[in-house]
DNA sequence: CGCGCATAGTACGCGAGACGATATAGCGGG
DNA sequence: CCCGCTATATCGTCTCGCGTACTATGCGCG
């Protein structure tokens, strides 16, 4: 997907695309920090779809790079990441608007079909 | 974006991917029916990014061929689709899952900030 | 001790698709 | 007369989602 050229202005405030991995992941460390493995069995206990390695890490090397989240002191073989600031400002303003959205959506189905 | 081998597999039951402008046409049409521009202009009411024409009738061709969406019979310039009854079931689990999904996210930012 | 399994991350290639730009065309207003 | 709005279609590009395969390590088992 990719808007083209858009996708380095846009980057800063908001989620990639829409960016569905990204928001799992971003949900996932809202809890605690977590490392990418144990992200990726997180978001398989909450999300419908599992999420695999080449999603997972490529999704996060991308969020670590526009600062929504970033590295803490490697532990082993673990590298850890935490929510920034930022990265919890996006996550919680994404997920305002997915809920008015939801709202929208439930509203007009209601109005359709009942 | 895109899963490789599968699109074609998943591309039936669910949304493409999580499809955020899918999602956006097919909450428009869940009002009632509408033509293109209309849902373009629709859209552009209830959704924080605007979507252009690139974007609007690739995914309206993407979402007809899923069977999601139908055509209406045409009047004057306008082509006009309806919601299948595939896709008002597919918006409303969507929709459902995304309900949970906001649930989670923001118990577990509320649990970490206060 | 070697086998398999869970953990942990890396590398890669494919193709879907989001998006801006542009083309086309009719119609009403200044 | 040309501009802007309505309305749809198409092209090119670049991002990114995803599966897959691979490397590496530690652990228990027979």
């Amino acid at each position: 997907m990719g808007g083209a050229t858009l996708g380095t202005d846009r980057s800063t405030n908001d989620l990639g695309r829409f960016a569905e991995p990204a928001l799992l992941i971003l949900v996932s460390l809202a809890d605690a920090p977590k490392h990418g493995y144990a992200i990726m069995t997180d978001v398989n206990t909450f999300a419908a779809s599992p999420i695999g390695p080449g999603t997972l890490y490529a999704a996060l090397a991308r969020l670590e790079r526009r600062g929504l989240i970033g590295p803490m002191g490697p532990e082993d073989r673990r590298r850890p990441y935490r929510l920034t600031a930022a990265g919890s400002e996006a996550l919680s303003s994404h997920l305002a608007e997915m809920r008015r959205l939801v709202q929208v959506g439930r509203a007009r189905l209601g109005a359709a079909n009942g």
